[in-house]
RNA sequence: UCCUCAGUAGCUCAGUUGGUUAGAGCGGCGGACUGUUAAUCCGUAGGUCGUUGGUUCGAGCCCAACCUGGGGAGCCA
């Protein structure tokens, strides 16, 4: 007798007359006067349940087994029979159902095995992991986080750890959160009366990273390439199905690499990760595709057969003005897109994710580098149809003199940057990178509409439970 | 933060121009039936109508403020 996980029992992994122990929770329980019960156990290795058919011979039978409701923890034994039901190959056949935990009152039990509200289901973070759809979305989740990791390693690349408590606070992606532990009742002053950070722990203002990005820059001045995939964090009053104050970014950085480079290696990212999602997660995903979203899983197989449109911000622009349809943001060149806009390219005039690449400098961060053109700079925005921006990117400003008039321009003190300027000081290279937001790519694959909704304990304005 | 919609049973919702005792489905419990598949059928329990205040002879319904949540916007990933 061997302990089992479900997923190896429905795949045929033992043979009929096997005798196996599973260990998991009830989700459904269905009686038979007959003398049988079918007991749908499962134990998170993979979508379905196993059945477990109970006869009324077991000791246990009249006292426990019938008393049976969703969620209570289980220990099966008995062999492996293939199953005379529709719905499943294999079976359990009972020798014995231990019961680990009771559900203390059936009737309150939040987890109802019924339809709920992912509204409702997010107020019990610590109870809807035991539900088909989050059981799903947590499968695809760890797929798709290991088969970045897979990807890049693949190409050579290397994991770098960059901070989560930095004392930048010029990174400029946002507000961002005060890492402090002086004592809010009693603050150091300063002479001049503002609060004395130099007694605070690190003998400075701290923060939690807003991005890994110039961090890693350094990283990839010297190992070429690199990336890092970690917690970040924003600060921003945002209340919208694409934010959290606490998500997952993934953030490769290449030296010697063009805007294009960056762009292709995007573009190979997510058709690797879309693809490992349909060969691994199939079970999960055909429930996406009928239970949350009909197009799930063409809309990926689609995407990895075809190659994404490039367009440059110019272009874009004059499609808006010539498309016909009035805005509520009017275009003219120069402008910030607004999600009507990228609505319409990504949805309706290229029904596909689309590479937006070369946006005005004015609109763009200080580290994007300068065109030719001197109006416009390397970056790049991949939109997605029903979730906006997904990956942002850039080739980095490489020319130290053309860094600090871009700084300057911004307002910005240089030396504020010290690091930072010292990788143009020092051997300098042209070097790109984007940032892919890790939910965004979540909820895209899964057609889950909430950020929320795809990480297991979503922080936003207002909202830090559990 | 702004705009907008919503809050009624454990859950999802209905509730007429303001009018007696607020309904259904699911879930729970009890029973019937059946190798069942979110089983089916019968029965049953379950409500301070988000909170506070107001209008009215009378408020789930109208008004105000607040709280909570959804959708959209801005910001972005």
């Amino acid at each position: 007798m061997s302990d089992a996980v479900i997923h190896d029992v429905l795949s045929g992994r033992y043979a009929v007359g096997d005798t196996v122990t599973v260990k998991g929770w009830v989700r459904t329980k269905r009686d038979s006067k007959a003398g049988i019960s079918f007991v749908a156990v499962h134990d998170g290795s993979c979508f379905d349940a196993v059945q477990a058919v109970v006869p009324a011979e077991l000791p246990n039978y009249e006292s426990e087994v019938k008393r049976l409701t969703t969620a209570c923890s289980v220990v099966v034994s008995g062999t492996i029979a293939r199953s005379e039901g529709q719905g499943q190959q294999f079976e359990i056949q009972a020798s014995s159902v231990t019961v680990v935990g009771w559900v203390e009152n059936p009737d309150t039990y939040p987890m109802a095995p019924k339809r709920h509200s992912m509204e409702y289901l997010r107020e019990f973070a610590h109870l809807r992991p035991r539900t088909n759809i989050h059981g799903a979305v947590t499968r695809v989740r760890n797929c798709l986080a290991q088969a970045v990791h897979r990807f890049f390693h693949q190409r050579g690349f290397y994991w770098i750890s960059t901070p989560i408590i930095t004392g930048s606070d010029t990174e400029g992606a946002g507000e961002m959160f005060r890492v402090s532990t002086l004592d809010l009742e009693n603050l150091p002053r300063t002479e001049a009366g503002k609060v004395d950070y130099s007694k605070d722990f690190f003998d400075r203002e701290t923060f939690l990273t807003v991005s890994g990005q110039l961090n890693v820059e350094t990283y990839c001045c010297a190992l070429s390439k690199v990336y890092t995939f970690g917690p970040t964090f924003r600060a921003e009053n945002s209340n919208t199905s694409r934010h959290l104050a606490e998500f997952w970014m993934i953030e490769p950085e290449v030296a010697f690499a063009e805007l294009a480079d960056v762009a292709q290696l995007a573009e190979d990212m997510l058709k690797y990760v879309f693809k490992a999602v349909l060969e691994e997660r199939a079970d999960d995903m055909a429930f996406f595709a009928e239970r949350v979203d009909k197009d799930a899983v063409n809309r990926l197989q689609k995407m990895v057969d075809s190659s994404f449109v490039r367009m440059d911000y110019t272009d874009a622009i004059e499609i808006l003005q010539n498309c016909g349809k009035t805005f509520n943001y009017p275009v003219e060149w120069g402008i910030d897109l607004q999600s009507e806009h990228e609505r319409y390219l990504a949805e309706e005039h290229v029904g596909a994710p689309i590479i937006l690449q070369n946006y005005p400098k004015d609109i763009k961060a200080f580290y994007m580098r300068l065109n030719e053109d001197g109006k416009t700079v390397a970056a790049m925005d991949i939109l997605a149809p029903g979730i906006g921006e997904i990956i942002g990117g850039s080739q980095r400003e490489e020319r130290l003199d053309k860094l600090d008039e871009r700084l300057a321009a911004m307002g910005l003190d240089k030396d504020d940057y010290g690091w930072y300027r010292d990788l143009r000081r020092y051997g300098t290279v042209p070097h790109s990178g984007f940032g892919l937001g890790f939910e965004r790519l979540v909820s895209y694959v899964t057609g889950m509409g909430n950020v929320r909704d795809v990480i297991p304990f979503p922080r936003t304005p207002g909202n830090a439970d559990f």
